[in-house]
DNA sequence: TATGCATGAAAAATCGGTTTATCAAACATA
DNA sequence: TATGTTTGATAAACCGATTTTTCATGCATA
């Protein structure tokens, strides 16, 4: 049983017209004039029909999609998620719909991800980064953008090539709980690293040696522990730290503060009386579920002005690369 | 500064050859011959323009996408991410790619996510349903299958309308959990239920009272409370619960379980020494987290299956609607 | 030498729309 | 009445591929 699909053509043939016209009365755009009678007919006609036009070949004709591309990581980290969220709302406001493809934060499905994208001819691209894929959009995108691809890229501010990037300002995310944690009496603050090589990680250890030199605190280098994001290779940097007996740690995700939080518990520490923690990324589960206290990057903004910024790029190709930093807040709860 | 495309012209131009002939050439069908030195040309002139085919044009050619459109209710939760993460490895196996949408488990949303994959002409559809979206595919898949589009519901077995569904077997699942704290010593076992109106909510129901049965206990009402899955509106129901004084209680979801963890220590109590807790999901970050015993779905698998249901309703549209329940398991963890 | 058959490549139709140029009819003007 | 203008709709070209049909060749056969 074949189905007979609903096309342009069959509403015209319903509504006695042309399909000229019937494309004519469906975008009316301004400057064309058709007749009310027409334009009722064909009106009705792709009603009774529930004609929904084929974007494939809307697309082709035109040569614009109205699909943006956007890569993600880890699709079940919420900050991710919520970068999504914002981006797919700004998106709608202006008629654009998100394409997503998931990279695994591994290059090489990366790279054919994009790959796909562009041969699905994407309006722009947003391409979210983690550890695995940071510095990866070297290798592919000049090429992109000498096809008249637009891009940015989100939460990498040192992607190693002329493209806009936004992400938090993870140097005053450092310093505010770092700060935090000052305030509270804490002296010996460690930091539990991550994310090497990565201008998040270079900004954080920078704000969180602001707040304590500011302190008059000498740094302890023994005090700082770096460690993968895969929190099952974590065990071993967070023991390592506990041995040093902090006062306080700053975890650099919400999942290595969890570790955290699970190792001093089995140390028979308290929280925060032995040990204060800080999470970082406020994840929307995680962080209340623990009484983690958390920076919150303002993951819904970021993905808001990515795709602004990506809209600007799609409108002036040749302008200046931007960096836009977004300012995040410190939540406080029960942990630190 | 106007981008020349590299289309299949251009490629024919370089090569000295038709349209025609580059495309026979890239598709190598079996059937068609093509002299090796025009194939080579071909080749070397695709290369050097690295020539990307616009999927578009192709799509709108032959009449497939080879695109399956997948919709999730929510992008933050690690069960629905992984079972994304299930549908495209089956998906890339085959040559297909996934086209995500987001519904925010919200009707209106969904819908018009599908009318959009729809537009977009993709070759089958899965969709993932939660609380707010569950029914809701009564209402939109009648006409997408009567236009000859493959759909498959994910979590919810039950959707008032013949389709292929497939979920965790639940009442399994509860049971696994139930018959675990049996066996561990409890008698006073509280359900924290969720999702009311769902298959998997009275499928769980069931698995908890089988296995108190089988016990010989008698079913307390007093130690059921329903809530629902948003954590910011559950305290209530697990106040409700504990002031039960339950030696255990089966939480219908991890992010539920950590909220009872929480009031159980805000309490005072001790897990699971005071009340034991097992959850539900098994959530790649929460459950390690919490050191929470939790009921795996095995999502992943429900993923992989999903699509060869896909597959298989793709091959046969009018065979008989499949009803897939994949068994659960539990991980036993510190608390319970 | 004329005919038939492979072979390999190109021409043309098609997918379902959009958009520009064309054109007929109705109307207004001289 | 002849001419010029609107008005409203259609024909036709196009987007970038695929696929079927057509068409030169070259070769073998009678």
């Amino acid at each position: 049983m074949a189905i007979e699909r609903v096309t342009i053509r069959s509403v015209a043939e319903r509504a006695g017209v042309s399909p000229a016209t019937v494309s004519l009365v469906l975008n009316q755009r301004p400057g064309v004039r058709i007749s009310d009678a027409t334009r009722e007919r064909v009106m009705r006609a792709a009603g009774e029909l529930d004609y929904a036009p084929n974007r494939i070949a809307r697309s082709l004709a035109h040569g614009r999609t109205h699909l943006i591309g956007v890569i993600v990581p880890d699709l079940s980290n919420a900050f991710y998620a919520d970068i999504v969220d914002g981006i797919e709302a700004a998106a709608a406001e202006r008629q654009l719909h998100v394409l997503l493809a998931h990279s695994r934060d591994d290059a090489a499905t990366e790279q054919s991800q994009v790959r796909l994208l562009m041969e699905q001819q994407v309006d722009g691209l947003v391409c979210m980064v983690a550890d695995g894929t940071a510095a990866h959009c070297r290798e592919w995108l000049p090429a992109a953008t000498a096809q008249g691809l637009a891009c940015v890229i989100v939460d990498e501010l040192d992607p190693g090539v002329a493209v806009d990037c936004i992400a938090s300002d993870d140097e005053l995310g450092a310093r505010l709980a770092t700060e935090h944690l000052l305030a509270r009496g804490h002296r010996r603050i460690a930091l539990l690293a991550a994310g090497q090589g990565r201008s998040s990680a270079r900004a954080r250890l920078r704000g969180w040696r602001m707040a304590l030199a500011a302190a008059g605190i000498a740094e302890d280098p023994a005090l700082i522990a770096g460690t993968s994001y895969r929190t099952d290779q974590a065990v071993e940097a967070v023991e390592r730290l506990l041995a040093q007996r902090p006062q306080a740690v700053l975890a650099c995700s919400d999942q290595l503060a969890a570790v955290l939080i699970d190792r001093v518990a089995q140390a028979g520490l308290a929280i925060p009386h032995d040990v204060a923690v800080v999470g970082y990324a406020n994840d929307r589960y995680l962080a209340p579920a623990l009484g983690l206290t958390s920076v919150d990057q303002a993951s819904r903004q970021i993905g808001r002005h990515a795709l602004e910024l990506l809209m600007q790029r799609m409108a002036t190709p040749d302008g200046p690369a931007e960096r836009i930093m977004l300012p995040p807040s410190l939540v406080v709860r029960r942990s630190g």
